[in-house]
DNA sequence: TGTACATCAGTGAACGCGCGTTCACTGATGTAC
DNA sequence: TGTACATCAGTGAACGCGCGTTCACTGATGTAC
């Protein structure tokens, strides 16, 4: 499916090029992955010439840093919402931030790929702060689950949970869109994830966080 | 560090270059990443003609496809070492196993990326069986844990142990190499990792399993 | 309300680059007799 | 033991490709007077 943001004639100012481009880079993302990722593929997308994404972005790098920026405050909201569907169980909490992690990043793979890898400028600041508030929503359900305020540092433990939820539901996701998980148990992938994503990642919140008084 | 494998005059008759060009390939990824491969930089390393190659390897995926092979194999070796270093606990096996995948991992970030990624040929057989053979290394570690003959089948809570385990050292793996634990902590990704990785892992390893009897 | 003009947001042709692969070839090896 | 020759394992020049970026440019917009 094709990026058409308008049927006008399309000479000269565009009006929203800036977000079609951003809209065009996200199509291929999800169409080809990180590797099939090319300026030139975008500005054809995008009906535009090939010169034309440097003037919002500077270069390719600067077109994928907002992209995966955006990609931050998605996942951010993605967890924000799981958190909240976890009622009053911290545990419970942990865990459906955890699910909403790895849907996040099966739904949107090529998105999820360029957010942790190379070809993104990680010195941008907004970048570097976006990614920070996803970190700290995970780091926020931990202190909760080990009764700590905000201002107190994390204890070993917690900072021991902490490593073990964000691997499992990282490496959950990764094995998940390497298409490690096509063919366990003699089902597909999505029924092994309806077998399996719940029950895994909630045994780790559960036992990552301290019992319950 | 160039690759030289022999002072010979090296024309035609190189005597080993199929090895050679492995060498070259796993030490351009260890190098650059599994980005910076091109099949020309390798035979400029190896000290060949371009188009040499092709005859051992058919293609570059050909050449790639038997470097994440070699992986496969070095990995399973890992985790069998670390399977025997947790003695006679199950949970300890588990760990070790753990320990030694995400250390195969950082150690090597350039041909384990190339393992779980696009641009290898995941139809080949000879890789299909080494990543098998990996992947039962890890099983056979659940399945010791829950007191489970090789021939029966995985119970769900074996199913859940087993991909929760796997999907948090393979996630502790790319967190890591994609330098996510670099200023966590207050500390170098060195020190994170001593600080958190047996514990982590650990963590998931003893959870996974049934309480010993 | 009308006009001059600065600024903005694009064009599209051109650049140089490194790439994977092909091709006709050639030198070294080793085997059959 | 010596020789003919098939096979093997390379060469290196050439191909066409898509890429990111540059450059001088131009059409549309909107603001000052």
């Amino acid at each position: 499916m094709m990026v058409t943001m308008t049927a006008s004639p399309r000479h000269y100012h565009h009006g929203d090029l800036r977000n079609a481009l951003i809209a065009a880079t996200e199509e291929l993302l999800a169409e080809r992955g990180v590797d099939g990722f090319s300026l030139r593929e975008v500005a054809r997308r995008a009906g535009v010439s090939p010169a034309a994404p440097a003037h919002h972005f500077g270069d390719a790098t600067g077109l994928l840093t907002a992209v995966a920026t955006l990609g931050f405050e998605e996942l951010t909201r993605a967890l924000r919402e799981g958190d909240a569907r976890g009622g009053a169980d911290p545990a419970a909490r942990l865990r459906e931030q955890g699910v909403a992690y790895v849907r996040f990043a099966v739904r949107h793979p090529g998105r999820f790929g360029l957010m942790f890898r190379n070809g993104i400028n990680q010195d941008d600041i907004t970048l570097a702060r976006c990614a920070t508030d996803a970190f700290m929503v995970l780091a926020g359900g931990v202190r909760a689950g080990f009764g700590l305020t905000p201002d107190e540092a994390l204890s070993a433990d917690a900072w021991t949970a902490l490593v073990a939820l964000w691997s499992a539901v990282h490496g959950y996701a990764h094995l998940a869109i390497a298409g490690r998980f096509d063919r366990l148990g003699g089902v597909g992938r999505e029924a092994f994830i309806d077998a399996t994503l719940q029950r895994s990642i909630g045994l780790v919140a559960q036992a990552a966080l301290p019992a319950r008084r």
